[in-house]
Order: structure tokens, then C-alpha cells, then sequence
RNA sequence: GGGCCCGUAGCUCAAUUGGCAGAGCAGCGGACUUUUAAUCCGAAGGUCGUGGGUUCGAUCCCCACCGGGCCCA
């Protein structure tokens, strides 16, 4: 913690720290700054009237010229101001849009007039005036009170170009935000997003229930997680890699449908689809198999990109996405045994399973078996080419240590996952809730680790008590929200969807 | 972790492959009573990411570091 600066007293002098006043463009408005300060100050509040939506859909189409008769008072930041001569045009961004500001030598006094050709581009101003159109037809205040709320110290990033450069968009997203359109489109879509994913559980008699974050051991996926430290406890703990168990444990205790969006924190490399702290998803509904779930999730996506992109078909890089239900369904091992020409075999000779392994290119680490054979394989010769939503079904259970056997194959487990554009989008299982099973998975997951997986899971001892109590048949379901927003939004990188990515301290 | 690339004015970008660093926008001064990225005239604005090295001379070449991007694992 920061000792707290003392507040400047009448006979102190403000600390310019920042060094506003050693740059020119920064000095002349530190001066106004300072003269406001030193004359009226600031107001606390402003009484608005008016927004610039609501001016828009009130006088839509009115004729040029036109004097409306209706005062208003608007608030909002200042941008692009034009001066001709005794004519001033502004354009006052707020909440909702823009509205055009129209200051006329003939219709405001003076002084007024005076002020506000002081004002510089991102000041914060109150106006108040007639709505009009101009003689271009624009629609207007002509204003004749003007109240600067808040002045704005720094120069503003280039009115047409806007803030280009992914680096100072993230770190400064407040500029990115205020110059650039997409920027606002995109983080308001994402805000739409998950408030529709919210509706769409809530209207299916979901409750969302918040678990916890801050662990003893974090288990429930398969990542490493951030370790961090219990001061008072005395003991290390971990950040979250999943809300898995814990949701269960509601399920186990009677909530019949459960879900979370949460924020996941996963202890990986940084990339255009991975970010350390991303939004997930995950519901349980009891009673429900796996499939049950992939009927819902194809309706929610349909749902989520109408509500979200407008239209059930959305254009990702270029090409169409058709979120309409049904999604293709295929199994893993069909598509892998397309892939290498060969039936996928798990009684097949390990070594002969590694040999073809190699032969398509995929090298296999000493802990795998024929279960994580049979995935690589997948990821390496058959996500990328996935575009259209397809579900990947019936994964082998040795991936999927919280999946329940398949019904039919015993190799297999009740799981898939929503491949879209070669990348996932969602998981789901038919729950494991055999608690003897569990622990056999477990152990299987201990071993691995031992032989050097570090993202298997730990056992957790807790979960498999709660499981003992008995939990029903359940359908389990995770969605990566950040790359749901991607998709709707049509960026191509994470960053671009989460307001305040991870990023290194500037220089 | 490996490879490649980028960092130049407040913002968006040039150029120089060793010899005084350029434009548009923003800002500043001026003109203009209907602009819409207003227009026109003028004058300004630089630690070329940081630190070392080579050189008569480095934004440019070399090394290290900082921050970012792309590809691969």
C-alpha cells in the first residue's frame, strides 16, 4: 500500500508529478485546468435533459433548418470542433451516440461564446439549448449554457485513424473505448453475450450459484494453475482451473440445475486464443445425459447469435458461420480412423498405436496412452480443418477422467466436444458419478502425473466423500465465453474481447 | 522454450540500408456565419524503446535488455 499524498492546502502548490506542465500540449490545458479550479471549480453533478439516442429518435428526419422549440440540456465529451468564424459546431459524444453542438455567436453571449473556444477535444461539458437542425440538416443543440464538467489534461489519439496499436488499445482501453467504434461495438456485444447466456439458463430453470475462486487444491481440469499464499493459514493455495466439482457438489446436494460464469485462471503461455484469466461457463443438469445437453447448447448458440450478432449466421475471417441447429455429429474415432486410414483399435500393441502416432506426424510422450494417442491425433489432423459447428463426440475415457464410461463402449466416454472454425467452444459429459469409477480415474490421473503430466488432476478426496452421498444421473456442460464473444464479434484476437487482457507492466 | 518481425512527433504512418529526420491529423497563430475527417494561410513540434559497442560520425551496423506481434513446440 501507497501512503496517501496529503491533499494540497490553499498555500501548496498542486504536485505536477506527471509532468503535464513540461509538454506543450499538456501545459496549455493544465493552465485552463488550473484557472478553472482557481475561479468556479468543477460541478458535483449536472442535470441532463436529453440523450444524444433519445434526441435521434425523438427528431429523426426533420427538415433542415427546422427550430424544434424544445430546450434540452446534454452532457458528454467533446470531439471534433469545427470554428467558422461566429459559427461552432461540436460533436458531444455520451453514453448512447453523438449529438451535434451548435454555437452560434448571435444566439449565445460572449463570454459563453468565449469559453467554449477554450474547451479542447475530450473535455467534459454540459450544454444546454434549442434542438435544431442545421441548414445541412443535421440535428443540434444550439446551445446557450455551456458548463465544463471536467477537463481533460492529455491530447486525445488521431480523430480519423483512432488508437491503432494493439499494445496502448489494451493497456489504455479507456482510449481505445473512446476513439474507436468496434472497440465499443465489440464490449458492448460481449456484455450482451453473457447476459443473453444468463436468460437463456435462467428461462431453462437453471440457478447460477458463485463457488469458490481461492482453493486448497485446484482441480476440475486439466492446466496448471497460479499458486498463491494464505498469510494467516500459513499454507499455499490455488486459483481455480474449473468450477467442476464444486458445481457438482451443489448437484449432489439437490440442486437439480446449476450453472456458473465465471472467471478461470489457467497458468499457460499467452496467445491469440489463450489469455491467464478467461470467462467459463459451466451448467449441471441432473437427470440429463450428454446428449440432452447438446440439444440445449444448439438452441442457446442459436439463441446467443441472434441476440448478439443479429442473425443465427455470423461472418468469422471472411468466411460464413450457420449457428442454426443441427450441428454435424461425428465420433472422434470415425474421424481420427478417416484421418490415418486405419480403425481405431485400443486392444491394438502400444507400440504399434506410438508408430503411427509418428507416422502422421505427432510424436507421443512416454505417459500416453492409446486414449491420448487417439486425441492428438484428432487435434493434429482433424480440428483445423473443422468450420462449421460440429460436435466431436465420444472422446476416450483415458482424456476424460469426469466423464462416464460410454454406455456402449467401454473405452470410450459419454463426452464431446463443440468444435467451431478449428477451435473449442464447448465440452460436455455425461457426468461420472460412480464414486468407485471416480477414484479409479483419479488414481489413473496421479499415476500420470507421476509420470510427468503436469496438468493431470490431482485426487481430490473431498469430491469423491460428496459423490459417495450419491449423485444422479447428470449432464454436465463448459463453454469458453471469451471465444463465443470472438466468434460473434468477429475478432480474431482474445485481447480483443477482454476488456484489460494480461499484459506485462510498461517499461 | 525455438525462430522471424516491430518499437520514429500526442495519434496514424513515411524515409534514411552510416552524413542536419518527413507527412497527415491533433495542438498553436491568422482568415471564415452552416460545418460533418470543414477549408485556406502561417509558424512550431523529435532522447528515432533503453543501455552499451564499432566509427571521424549511429535512428540506420553489432551486442544486451525492455515492451509488443506472428509462426512453431
Amino acid at each position: 500500500m501507497t501512503e496517501p499524498t496529503p491533499a494540497p492546502g490553499a498555500d501548496q502548490p498542486l504536485d505536477d508529478a506527471a509532468g503535464l506542465a513540461d509538454h506543450p500540449l499538456t501545459a496549455r490545458r493544465l493552465a485552463k485546468h488550473e484557472a478553472a479550479l482557481a475561479g468556479e471549480g468543477y460541478p458535483y453533478r449536472f442535470s441532463r435533459t436529453a440523450t444524444a439516442a433519445e434526441l435521434h429518435t425523438r427528431h429523426g428526419g426533420l427538415e433542415p433548418g427546422t427550430e424544434t422549440g424544445e430546450n434540452v440540456t446534454v452532457a458528454g465529451r467533446l470531439h471534433n470542433v469545427r470554428a467558422l468564424g461566429n459559427l461552432l459546431f461540436g460533436v458531444l459524444r455520451d453514453g448512447t451516440g453523438t449529438i451535434q453542438l451548435f454555437v452560434d455567436r448571435s444566439v449565445l453571449d460572449d463570454a459563453a461564446f468565449a469559453r467554449f473556444e477554450e474547451l479542447d477535444h475530450g473535455d467534459w461539458i454540459g450544454a444546454g439549448g434549442e434542438v435544431v437542425t442545421t441548414r445541412r440538416g443535421e440535428l443540434s443543440v444550439r446551445i446557450t449554457s455551456l458548463t465544463l464538467l471536467a477537463k481533460s489534461l492529455r491530447p486525445l489519439p488521431d480523430k480519423w485513424h483512432g488508437l491503432q496499436d494493439l499494445e496502448l488499445r489494451s493497456r489504455r482501453r479507456y482510449l481505445d473505448l473512446l476513439a474507436n467504434e468496434r472497440s465499443r461495438d465489440t464490449a458492448l456485444t460481449r456484455a450482451r453475450v453473457v447476459s443473453e447466456l444468463r436468460r437463456e439458463f435462467e428461462a431453462r430453470g437453471y440457478v447460477e450459484f458463485e463457488t469458490p475462486v481461492l482453493l486448497t487444491q485446484a482441480t476440475g481440469g486439466l492446466a496448471r494453475p497460479f499458486r498463491t499464499r494464505h498469510n494467516a493459514l500459513e499454507m499455499d493455495m490455488y486459483l481455480r482451473i474449473a468450477t467442476e466439482l464444486y458445481l457438482k457438489r451443489l448437484v449432489v446436494g439437490g440442486m437439480e440445475r446449476v450453472f456458473e460464469i465465471g472467471r478461470i485462471f489457467r497458468n499457460e503461455g499467452i496467445d491469440s486464443t489463450h489469455n491467464p484469466e478467461f470467462t467459463m461457463l459451466e451448467s449441471y443438469e441432473a437427470y440429463a445425459d450428454y446428449l440432452d445437453i447438446l440439444e440445449m447448447v444448439e438452441e442457446i448458440f442459436a439463441a446467443v447469435a441472434i441476440a448478439a450478432a443479429g442473425g443465427a449466421t455470423v461472418t468469422y475471417q471472411g468466411r460464413t458461420l450457420d449457428f442454426s441447429p443441427p450441428y454435424r455429429r461425428e465420433r472422434m474415432v470415425d474421424l481420427v480412423a478417416a484421418a490415418t486410414g486405419r480403425p481405431v483399435d485400443f486392444a491394438a500393441p502400444i507400440d504399434d498405436v506410438r508408430a503411427l502416432a509418428r507416422s502422421h506426424g505427432v510424436e507421443p510422450e512416454p505417459h500416453w496412452g492409446h486414449g491420448k494417442i487417439v486425441e492428438a491425433l484428432f487435434d493434429a489432423l482433424v480440428a483445423d480443418g473443422i468450420w462449421e459447428p460440429t460436435f466431436i463426440l465420444d472422446h476416450p475415457v483415458e482424456v476424460s477422467p469426469l466423464a462416464r464410461r460410454h454406455r456402449d463402449d467401454p473405452d470410450l466416454a459419454e463426452r464431446w466436444e463443440l468444435f467451431i472454425a478449428g477451435a473449442e467452444f464447448g465440452n460436455a459429459f455425461s457426468e461420472l458419478n460412480d464414486p468407485l469409477d471416480q477414484r479409479q480415474r483419479f488414481e489413473a490421473q496421479v499415476a500420470a502425473r507421476a509420470a510427468g503430466d503436469e496438468e493431470a488432476h490431482p485426487l481430490d478426496e473431498d469430491y469423491l466423500l460428496a459423490l459417495e452421498y450419491g449423485m444422479p444421473p447428470t449432464g454436465g456442460l463448459g463453454i469458453g465465453v471469451d471465444r463465443l464473444v470472438m466468434l460473434l464479434t468477429g475478432q480474431p484476437h482474445i485481447r480483443e474481447v477482454i476488456l484489460f487482457p494480461t499484459l506485462r507492466p510498461e517499461a
